[in-house]
DNA sequence: TTTATATCGGACTAATTTAGTCGTATTAAA
DNA sequence: TTTAATACGACTAAATTAGTCCGATATAAA
């Protein structure tokens, strides 16, 4: 219960593995998914989301690849939650307006307010995990 | 991502029902089930695993039925979770020993050490939690 | 300008996990 | 002895998540 996405397992790796491996060069796919055993067609589409969210820069081509867009310090995992659309979300009722379609409870549901506290509290967790405290 | 499992949303709603209706009788399931909008079913293997944790007690028979066993100030939802054999695990690799089979790589693995403290303060959370806070 | 090696991006499939169902036995009150 | 409840394991269905496939586009080097 209360597992988090490969996807941002597999992103953190990525990010870490470029993070210790940009010497002036960009890093690859392909070196990122053999040198972390993670598989490549499903990474290829995590290092696109996570281009598109500014995080990582990309160069196409022959000798192309991966390089850093923000410092370890200043990327926490919820940053990277976000790049992937992956979002916290202890119950399906943790939306903006539930309907009945979310849940069954809307206009009597004892659990919406007390979980979402707890929900938000989980968030700043993630805020407050950057990726320099995993290079460490 | 990070969803809590439903027989943690259904045993919560079915204990405070209990709790808001056990005045001396004791509260069936097939009641709470048509009450609470939860599958008989499968609420009642949730139930049995209650009264296996002493959450509540059961009574077997015509007008049998379950009472509460713990003051809900003193239970918290960590304990429910326990009692429903479900656990707060962030990564397959979340456990004593990990291995080979719960992850790739076990030993040089970044993410185990910073994910664990999250982990540790998300089970706090929920220990900090009672179904009080919830009846209210 | 051709070739090799990258990223880009969507559609699809497989695997796993979670939720829900079914059948039968046991228990106790009326 | 009938009725209405819990007990419990095996099974099935649904939903979610993870992973694959394929073709297109881009770019640098030969």
């Amino acid at each position: 219960m209360l597992k988090i996405a490969k996807s941002v397992e597999y992103s953190i790796l990525a990010l870490r593995f470029i993070a210790n491996n940009q010497n002036f060069e960009c890093v690859s796919t392909k070196e990122i998914s053999e040198r972390e055993n993670i598989p490549y067609d499903l990474l290829a589409k995590l290092m696109q989301k996570l281009v598109k969210h500014k995080i990582i820069l990309s160069k196409q081509g022959k000798f192309g690849g991966y390089v850093l867009n923000i410092s370890p310090e200043h990327l926490s995992i919820n940053d990277v939650i976000i790049a992937l659309d992956e979002k916290v979300q202890l119950t399906d009722c943790m939306v903006g307006n539930p309907t009945e379609q979310n849940c069954a409870r809307v206009n009597n549901c004892c659990l919406r307010s007390p979980l979402s506290k707890v929900q938000d509290k989980i968030v700043d967790l993630f805020k407050q995990t950057s990726l320099q405290e995993i290079l460490n």
